[in-house]
RNA sequence: GGUUCCUUAGCCAAGUGGUAAGGCAAUAGACUGCAACUCUGUGAUCAUCGGUUCGAAUCCGAUAGGAACCUCCA
């Protein structure tokens, strides 16, 4: 396996820290809202790396957060006559069913309010190490402390604070200092020996990790815009508190665009994964954001929209054809053909998955071509039939293995048989019957 | 102003020094009782200019255009 590290700004060969084990956390959402389809992205980037890892023999350690404290998390609650947690719990549910309606399977999760003391402990012993200090009752943590901050990122910390918008806070010993803890005096607030506040959202991430991995991880992933600061400042507490760099590979996804434009409010154009996903389905959705590399940005128009559902629907029509040449092998043992090991290295190469789709595609194709075949090489139908949906579990379309009832066989021999006696009439009504039980397409 | 990245046919894209995969859309055929499906054929010299090289989409430089981050954001 080979990917990315944004740390580094190569392409490395991956290397585990433990054998055959990966551990992996991603930043998950601000639960204040409905995912847009931009949130989609990670979801699926990340669960396809799982995926690809899996694939290639390792046991992979999935660990997510749900961020719910947050300014915006307030803001809502006030504005809907709503505690926190009301909020929160509905935006986890919803980003729930997106999750699920894309194939990935649900990560280990962690809530921030449940790790409230570990946070605030944390931030304790950065005070104590030097690396924060206290400012009346906020907290914060002191860029100076460390070296070379900013290499994530690849800024000069010169360059950052030249940066014309950075905005002054008088508390701040350094303009680049950033909160691990503010007082408040709206919404919800915990008690911490600085006083009454919440925390600042850098810090959330560190605890997590360290605490639920006991140490460095192997992949730290989230979205190109939490490169900086949110990834820059994680790594930052952690040099200050256990001197390592949090995680050995750090991996970002592109952002996405509607129709060449960045998704914003101001423009109304911000779409719901949720729409999308309950007109086009989960599997089009999936494949749609998986048509462009998964660093680079990703347009998203009328003419890929198509794309993904002919592809897509292409794979679902020669996997029912398929079936339906299979008639009598309820769980057929089956083959991988080399196109799967071409599948896969495309795969390991920095996820090129868009070579790993056009290897798909090939693969409909010679499945295509052997079932308009006169003499049927069943084997071979087999063979390919499993090989293609290998491949689509590991990018996560879902076409499970119909099962069809002993019913529903006979009707598709009836089919066959009238068609062969050129008893097209019988035939078409069996047919019918078929496509209403969606057997036929 | 700083940092990073991108530019391959109408669209999505593969390709990292040896004379341009694949797909979508379009179009022409074939198959078929019909329909659907499917299969086959048809298109680009790789933003522009210059350099390195026997040879470059691929390396270097410049120009043009575009994007992201530096601020909450996946």
């Amino acid at each position: 396996m080979r990917l990315y590290n944004s740390y580094t700004g190569r392409v490395e060969p991956f290397k585990s820290i433990k054998e055959n084990e990966v551990s992996m956390y991603v930043c998950g959402p601000t639960v204040y809202n409905h995912a847009h389809i931009g949130n989609a992205r990670p979801i699926v980037v990340f669960d396809t790396l799982k995926n690809i890892l899996e694939a290639c023999g390792y046991r992979v350690h999935f660990v997510s957060n749900y961020t719910d404290v947050d300014d915006k998390i307030i803001q809502r609650a006030i504005e809907t006559h709503q505690s926190e947690e009301e909020v929160t719990s509905t935006y986890i549910e919803s980003y729930e069913h997106v999750r699920e309606a894309l194939n990935a399977q649900k990560p280990y999760t962690i809530k921030v309010t449940d790790t409230m003391d570990k946070i605030i402990e944390y931030i304790e012993t950065m005070v104590k190490e030097d690396v924060a200090y206290v400012n009346e009752q906020d907290v914060y943590f002191s860029v100076s402390s460390i070296q070379d901050y900013g290499q994530l990122s690849n800024q000069k910390i010169e360059d950052l604070l030249s940066g014309a918008r950075i905005e002054k806070n008088e508390k701040k010993q350094n303009p680049l200092d950033f909160t691990l803890w503010k007082a408040t005096d709206q919404g919800i607030k915990w008690k911490s020996s600085f006083g009454e506040g919440r925390p600042g959202w850098h810090t959330e991430c560190v605890v997590m990790i360290l605490d639920h991995f006991k140490g460095k991880i192997d992949i730290h992933g989230g979205g190109m815009d939490l490169k900086f600061p949110h990834h820059e400042n994680e790594i930052a507490q952690c040099l200050g508190t256990h001197h390592h760099h949090l995680a050995n590979y750090w991996i970002h996804n592109g952002m996405l665009n509607i129709d060449g434009e960045k998704m914003s409010k101001s423009l109304g154009n911000v779409i719901w994964a949720k729409d999308y996903i309950q007109e086009l389905g989960g599997n089009v959705v999936r494949w749609l954001l998986m048509l462009a590399h998964y660093r680079a940005p990703l347009n998203i128009s009328e003419m890929t929209i198509t794309q993904a559902k002919s592809e897509v629907e292409k794979i679902m029509t020669v996997l029912k054809q398929a079936r339906l040449n299979l008639l009598d092998l309820e769980r057929p043992t089956a083959e991988l053909t080399p196109l799967y090991t071409s599948f896969l290295e495309a795969c390991m190469d920095d996820m090129n998955i868009n070579l790993a789709m056009s290897i798909v595609l090939e693969e409909v194709k010679q499945l295509n071509q052997l079932l308009r075949q006169r003499d049927l090489n069943i084997s071979d139908v087999v063979n390919h039939d499993h090989t293609l949906r290998t491949m689509m579990s590991i990018l996560g379309i879902a076409c499970p293995f119909p099962h069809l009832s002993t019913e529903e066989v006979e009707l598709v021999k009836a089919w066959h048989n009238a068609k062969a006696h050129k008893d097209f009439e019988k035939a078409d009504g069996f047919r019918t019957q078929l496509i209403e039980r969606g057997v036929l397409t």
